[in-house]
RNA sequence: GGGCGAGUAGCUCAGUUGGCUAGAGCGUUCGCCUUACACGCGAAAUGUCGUGGGUUCGAGUCCCUCCUCGCCUACCA
């Protein structure tokens, strides 16, 4: 074996092995004959915009630690592999790829389509290109991770068989009335120019003003004529400070907003009913300026009233505010529910790019309205001319102050689409809506948490609906978060649900299964949707729409979907004048459904059809619910709530909903850089996984980041520039690297020990009959066996790794293996030990260090092992390859106590007699003589050769020493040590006894201070004061001993 | 504004229900190529456990106040 470990020399080949034994298959049919308990975690799809990143590679680790543990325990493990098709990012990338590449963009494909040309059918073949080619990468990358996925049931979630998926949910969503269209405000990206959801949008704080705007106030004599109104009116009326004016001049009231831009489109000014002013005013109108429309001036409690009248000092509505708020509902979600209170028309006046139109809603030119001049302005530059008429122009002509009143710097917090970065626009629109506020989607979503982490409200609001039926139920209250916290972010995300708006104005995605047509008349629509039904379409499963509120809004429209529309539906439907609706879905929509699709829901015959894998129709009845979902705690509200609500409600039955899709959801942290910033390709911090691999191991990599995974929520993780490669790189990696060559040395001299002297084979080993440190060895194991156990059940992986690192490094590498050194050649026994020892830490390390094991595992093929007697391994398949093998399995009678205390002597002997020999710098290879008397010499002999190997002590002598010795105490009592050095240095001696005598005279008093106090003695636990008193008796002891020493000395 | 998390050695982090003199890795210092490993071995130094109070015989741990940082969420009058 080479000098050091090199893990490229074998991560290929080791793969190979894995892939060609088929030990990351899965076997539904062994689950449903009861052989096995099946261990499922669904990968959460990459998105294929881009390489993976540390924070997949963690994520990706974990999940295979969890599945390697579980397939070795026996368990019949599947782990899903797949992408995710990322709408918005996938086509906002190939777009500025294309563009940067000095190719059309997706502008101008929608142009070409426009003209009649095949615009999207031929961008979504790029992006189709674009996607194998990072599906492949990601893949590739997985691999080199080592994820031992069931890479041959592969799904990405625009294939075929996740497609039928989205078909089918969206139809059964649609026939049961939770999804619906609506005209209403969305968040709008105005440069990728499609909706978002509401999770979509980045709330980023802006520096901007409060801008105060004046409308003159006028008497609408009828429609279209309108007078001025003076403040000698308002005065009249008891319009509080109205006197301060000039009485013949036209009266004004302000509005405050950070968006003056959208006074056009305003359609009234609301006022509080409260506010003392309403009375005088709410008989007026308003003329808003230059456009010259005029609007009613409504109360409403929205309206904060200004602290002048009453509002609430602190509160920045209240300071900051006039009291007359603009109500644009085209333009503010707070408007529009007052324009609907209201029954205001909103006017939209703005293109979907955002910029200012009278095309889109504003009918400018048949009100006869002016502000032509803003037409074709952006938001941006519409703002600034705005201000610039408002401040040029005064409420009348002659009047003091301009329109304008002033401008307040003001920060505060806008929406930005996570995509484009653009701020979001609530634009008005029609959009598809999921009603997942509905009972039978969030209340199913919020039963399903186990009732220990849900708050008491919740269950008062969502009380379970059935009690649970047996232990494993996993309908409600079978859904735990680790750690426990963040069931309270799921449940406060369901607590203000609103409905879901799944249509996106994008190429890249799933069509919406939804098409239209238009029609005269009722009668007509009515007429024909029946001869539909029961006509060409009669073959199919069908719903169809004609009367909901944006179809009647546009005339007579019918809106059909069909199950699972093939081309013959599709094509009739065309025949007859419909088409299909141009949008795709929400990314998440299908990302929902992942637990269902992957398993072939809803037809597992088609999806065998189509994959040619055979025990597909198995799949969904074996391996849903999955076991874990291992994410990160952004994914909570976007993913995790929906695919809770789509399992429990496509899996229900009779009214019942069905399982949750996951037991245990697992949230770890997030790593970021040495500063605490993320990671991203901007600032340039970030660490690509490969390049750790190729300079330090996928194991080595694997390790530190299980090493970091704490119940934290960020973790992180000094960026460092290795100057030799120029790639970004982290020293925390060295851990992992300095474990794998300090393991692979280990290997290799146990195996040269080994092979010294070979193994015979033989009957099982009776533990007892085993050396003092062969018992303490096993002992260690079992140990560490339970900690690992119960670190894998809780999710505490940095507890895993310790222990790992402890129980190789520590116990085996710095004690056992030095301990054996005299013995190993002589005894059979430990041979046994320690091939049987070396076997076990290859198991229990492997799920983490999957490589480097599987490699030392074959060195290690052809050495035998002896049975120790309850040393056992868990039953598996095969033990063909070591990642198939069983997990090791001791009965707990294994751990012995007395080898543990015994040997817990011994170390620290040995640590006492090496301290000695750093202070009193003996030579390193100088042997010494140890003098030892009365029972520790009895004991030092049934421990030797123990404490001669590790502690460089050549002889032990009864006899006190001769000549000059260093003394030393242990155990409360006094021994020598001799032969340090050719000769001894009294004063240096007597330095460290002195120095020795302090220490204890120090914990001497701390601990009488404590037994002195009457508090502690008569409440402190009996045991706990007993062990104080046995302390301080020992200390005394030594402290007699030490000097005893010094006296000699002097 | 609401919620969550973090603040422990120079750095990155552990520290279960309060209970031996607060730990690990890296880094630092000293000595070593001691029968695998210098990506190593042996030894050592370094802490007012963010602040101030409280409960207790006893607080890093429980309660309250405040400070700093991060994340989530709400808010464009």
């Amino acid at each position: 074996m080479s000098k050091s470990y090199s893990p490229s020399d074998h991560e290929t080949r080791i793969w190979d092995k894995w892939m060609a034994s088929g030990a990351f298959h899965a076997d539904p049919s062994r689950v449903l004959s009861g052989e096995a308990q099946p261990y499922t975690i669904l990968i959460p799809p990459p998105n294929v915009t881009a390489a993976l990143h540390l924070g997949h590679a963690l994520n990706n680790s974990i999940q295979d630690i969890l599945i390697r543990a579980h397939r070795m325990k026996g368990f019949e493990t599947l782990w899903m592999p797949g992408t995710d098709h990322a709408g918005i990012a996938t086509q906002t990338m190939v777009d500025k790829k294309l563009k940067e590449a000095g190719k059309p963009g997706i502008a101008d494909y929608k142009k070409t389509e426009l003209e009649g040309g095949p615009g999207r059918e031929e961008f979504l073949k790029l992006v189709h290109e674009f996607k194998d080619q990072y599906e492949e990468r990601i893949t590739h990358q997985l691999m080199k991770m080592g994820c031992s996925c069931d890479w041959d049931r592969q799904r990405f979630t625009m294939d075929d068989i996740c497609a039928r998926a989205v078909r089918e949910a969206f139809f059964q969503l649609f026939k049961d009335g939770l999804i619906y269209r609506g005209k209403r405000l969305v968040n709008w990206d105005p440069v990728t120019q499609t909706a978002l959801a509401d999770d979509e949008v980045e709330m980023e704080d802006v520096d901007g003003h409060f801008y105060y705007l004046r409308y003159p106030l006028v008497h609408e004599t009828e429609p279209g004529n309108h007078d001025p109104v003076t403040w000698a009116e308002l005065v009249r009326r008891g319009y509080p400070g109205a006197e301060d004016h000039p009485e013949d001049e036209q009266a004004w009231i302000t509005v405050a907003t950070t968006r003056p831009e959208t006074y056009m489109g305003d359609t009234a000014v609301a006022i509080s009913p409260k506010d003392p002013r309403a009375k005088a005013v709410s008989a007026f109108k308003c003329e808003l300026p230059i456009i010259g429309r005029v609007i009613p001036i409504i109360e409403d409690d929205y309206v904060v009233l200004p602290v002048k009248y009453g509002g609430e000092p602190g509160d920045v509505k209240a300071e900051m505010s006039t009291g007359f708020l603009k109500v644009t509902p085209a333009h503010d979600p707070n408007d529009w529910m007052i324009g609907q209170r209201h029954s205001l028309e909103p006017i939209n006046i703005m293109a979907p790019d955002a910029s200012i139109s009278d095309q889109h809603g504003w009918e400018r030119e048949a009100n006869n309205e002016g502000g032509h001049i803003f037409v074709g302005k952006s938001r941006e530059d519409a703002r600034k001319l705005v201000i610039a008429e408002f401040k040029a122009h005064t409420v009348a002509e002659g009047s003091e102050g301009s329109l304008l009143e002033k401008m307040v710097p003001y920060s505060h917090s806008v929406g930005h689409s996570y995509r484009s970065h653009a701020a979001i626009e609530p634009y008005l629109s029609d959009q598809w809506y999921c009603k997942v506020s509905d009972d039978k989607l969030r209340g199913n979503a919020q039963r399903a948490l186990e009732p220990n982490q849900r708050t008491e409200n919740s269950i008062k609001d969502w009380p379970e609906s059935r009690p649970k039926m047996v232990a494993d139920d996993t309908t409600d209250g079978s859904m735990s978060f680790f750690p426990a916290r963040y069931a309270k972010t799921y449940e406060t995300w369901h607590d203000n649900l609103r409905d879901w708006c799944i249509s996106r104005q994008l190429w890249w995605g799933h069509r919406i299964p939804v098409w239209y047509k238009e029609y005269d008349s009722f009668e007509a629509m009515e007429s024909e949707s029946d001869a539909i039904v029961l006509g060409w379409l009669k073959d199919y499963q069908i719903v169809s729409i004609g009367s909901d509120e944006v179809a009647q809004s546009d005339g007579y429209g019918d809106y059909i979907c069909i199950a699972d529309a093939d081309e013959k539906a599709t094509s009739l439907l065309q025949e007859h004048g419909y088409t299909q609706d141009p949008d795709v879905l929400d990314t998440w929509f299908s990302s929902a459904l992942w637990p269902l699709s992957t398993m072939g829901w809803p037809d597992a015959t088609a999806a065998k059809d189509s994959s040619g894998i055979e025990d597909f129709e198995s799949m969904l009845a074996a391996f849903n619910p999955s076991s874990v979902l291992t994410t990160a705690r952004e994914i909570i509200t976007l993913w995790v709530s929906r695919m809770t609500m789509f399992n429990r409600y496509f899996l229900g039955e009779n009214e019942q909903p069905g399982k949750a899709p996951f037991k245990e959801i697992f949230i770890h942290a997030m790593i970021q850089d040495g500063d605490g910033r993320k990671m991203s390709k901007s600032l340039g911090n970030g660490v690509d996984p490969l390049d750790i691999i190729s300079s330090h191991g996928a194991d080595a990599m694997r390790f530190t980041l299980c090493q970091m995974t704490t119940q934290t929520q960020d973790v992180r993780m000094p960026v460092e520039l290795d100057e030799a490669t120029g790639k970004n790189t982290s020293p925390k990696f060295d851990l992992g690297r300095n474990l794998c060559n300090k393991l692979w040395n280990a290997a290799k001299f146990s195996m040269m020990m080994l092979e010294k002297n070979p193994i015979e084979p033989g009957m099982p080993i009776d533990p007892q009959e085993l050396t003092l440190i062969d018992r303490w060895m096993l002992s260690r194991v079992v140990d560490a066996t339970n900690k690992i156990n119960t670190a894998q059940r809780n999710y505490m992986f940095k507890d895993y790794a310790d222990t790992l690192y402890d129980l190789f490094w520590r116990d085996f590498c710095d004690w056992y293996l030095e301990s054996i050194k005299p013995t190993i050649a002589d005894n059979p026994n430990q041979r046994a030990v320690l091939r049987l020892v070396f076997e076990a830490i290859l198991r229990l390390m492997h799920p983490v260090m999957p490589f480097i094991t599987e490699t030392l595992s074959e060195r290690f093929a052809d050495i035998p092992m002896n049975e120790i007697t309850g040393f056992n391994f868990a039953q598996t398949r095969t033990n063909e390859t070591l990642c198939q093998s069983g997990w090791p399995e001791p009965i707990d009678e294994l751990r012995d106590e007395v080898a543990e205390e015994a040997y817990e002597r011994v170390r620290s002997l040995v640590s006492t007699i090496r301290e000695i020999r750093a202070q009193s710098q003996v030579a390193p290879k100088r042997k010494i003589v140890l003098h030892a008397s009365g029972s520790l010499a009895d004991d030092i002999a049934r421990w030797s050769p123990l404490v001669e190997t590790l502690a460089g002590v050549e002889s032990i002598s009864s006899d006190t020493p001769d000549g000059q010795a260093a003394s030393f105490t242990f155990e409360g009592a006094e021994y020598q040590l001799s032969n340090l050095a050719d000769a001894l240095d009294e004063g240096a001696e007597k330095e460290r006894l002195t120095k020795e005598l302090a220490t204890i005279e120090k914990s001497i008093g701390g601990i009488k201070g404590r037994l002195s106090n009457p508090g502690y003695t008569d409440k402190a636990p009996a045991h706990l004061v007993q062990q104080t008193r046995d302390q301080l008796a020992g200390l005394e002891k030594d402290r007699d001993a030490t000097k005893s020493a010094l006296d000699k000395l002097a």
